[in-house]
DNA sequence: GCAATGGTTAACCAAAGGGTTTAGTGTTTT
DNA sequence: AAAACACTAAACCCTTTGGTTAACCATTGC
C-alpha cells in the first residue's frame, strides 16, 4: 500500500526524522523514554533521577515533546507525561531500508558459527 | 545468544547511541547514507550534490565517520567512503525494545507487560 | 617542474544545545 | 490569607554545530 503523501521523501518527513534522531541523540532523553515506557510519569518523577535542575530537565521534555514522543496532560498543578511512540515507528521505518545490511551480517555470522560448530 | 558485554547499559553504549543518533539527525548525512547504501563513494561524490562547500561535507563525512558509520580507505589522494551498518544495528536494536508499541499494538503490548512483570 | 585535482586544516561566524540561577504563575494545602 | 508545591519563563553561560572562506598538503598529469 503506497502512503497518501505525494512525495515520499518530502521535507516534512525529513522535518520528522530530523527531531525525532536528535530527540534520541541524548542520553537524558532516552532514558526519559524508557522510563514513560513503563507508564505515564509526572515531570517531577521523569526528573528526578537525575542529577540536574528541574528547568533543565523540563527543556529536555520539550524536546521530546517537540519530537512529538510525548504528550503533556496538564490537570491541576501537575502534568502528566505519556509516551507516544508514532514518531519512534517512523525512525524505525527509515531505518527498514538499511536492515538488510546487518541482517545479512548476522546471516554470515550464523553460517560462520554453524561451520565452525561442525568442525569440533 | 547473549551479548559479551558485561553490562548491557554501560556509558560506553550510551555514548555510541549517542553518536549513531546524532549522526542522523541530520538530513544531509542521512542522504549521505543513503548514497553509501547503494554503493561505495568518493568524498567529491558524496558532497556534489548537496549546496554547500566540500569542507561543509567533508565535516558531514566526519561526523559519520566519528559514529563508525562510514569508514574511509585512502587510495593515492581519492578517498573512498564504505558504509558500515554495525553501529545501525545498534540503534535498530535499542529500538528494538519500544517496537511493541506500535508494532501488532495490543498483542505485543500483552507479551511486553508479560515480559515486564517477570522481570520483577 | 608546474599546474590541476582531491581533500583537509584553520579561522571565523551565527545559531542551537545543555546547563545554571532567579523569578514568576498557577494550584493546592493548611 | 499565607505557605508550600509543581512547574514554566527568562536571562545568562559556555560548548557544539553547521556553515563559510582562505590557505595548505598531497598526488597525479602534462
Amino acid at each position: 500500500m503506497m502512503t497518501l503523501r505525494s512525495t515520499p521523501t518530502a521535507p516534512i518527513d525529513e522535518d520528522r526524522l530530523d527531531l525525532v534522531f536528535k530527540a534520541l541523540s541524548d542520553r537524558t532523553r532516552r532514558q526519559m523514554l524508557a522510563m514513560l515506557s513503563r507508564g505515564s510519569a509526572t515531570v517531577s518523577e521523569l526528573a528526578a533521577p537525575f542529577d540536574m535542575s528541574l528547568p533543565a530537565a523540563s527543556k529536555h521534555l520539550k524536546v521530546l515533546e517537540n519530537a512529538q514522543l510525548v504528550i503533556r496532560t496538564k490537570s491541576g498543578r501537575v502534568q502528566t507525561c505519556t509516551f507516544q511512540p508514532d514518531p519512534m515507528a517512523h525512525a524505525d521505518q527509515w531505518l527498514e531500508h538499511y536492515r538488510v545490511f546487518w541482517n545479512n551480517r548476522l546471516e554470515s555470522l550464523k553460517s560462520y558459527l554453524e561451520d565452525k560448530d561442525s568442525d569440533t
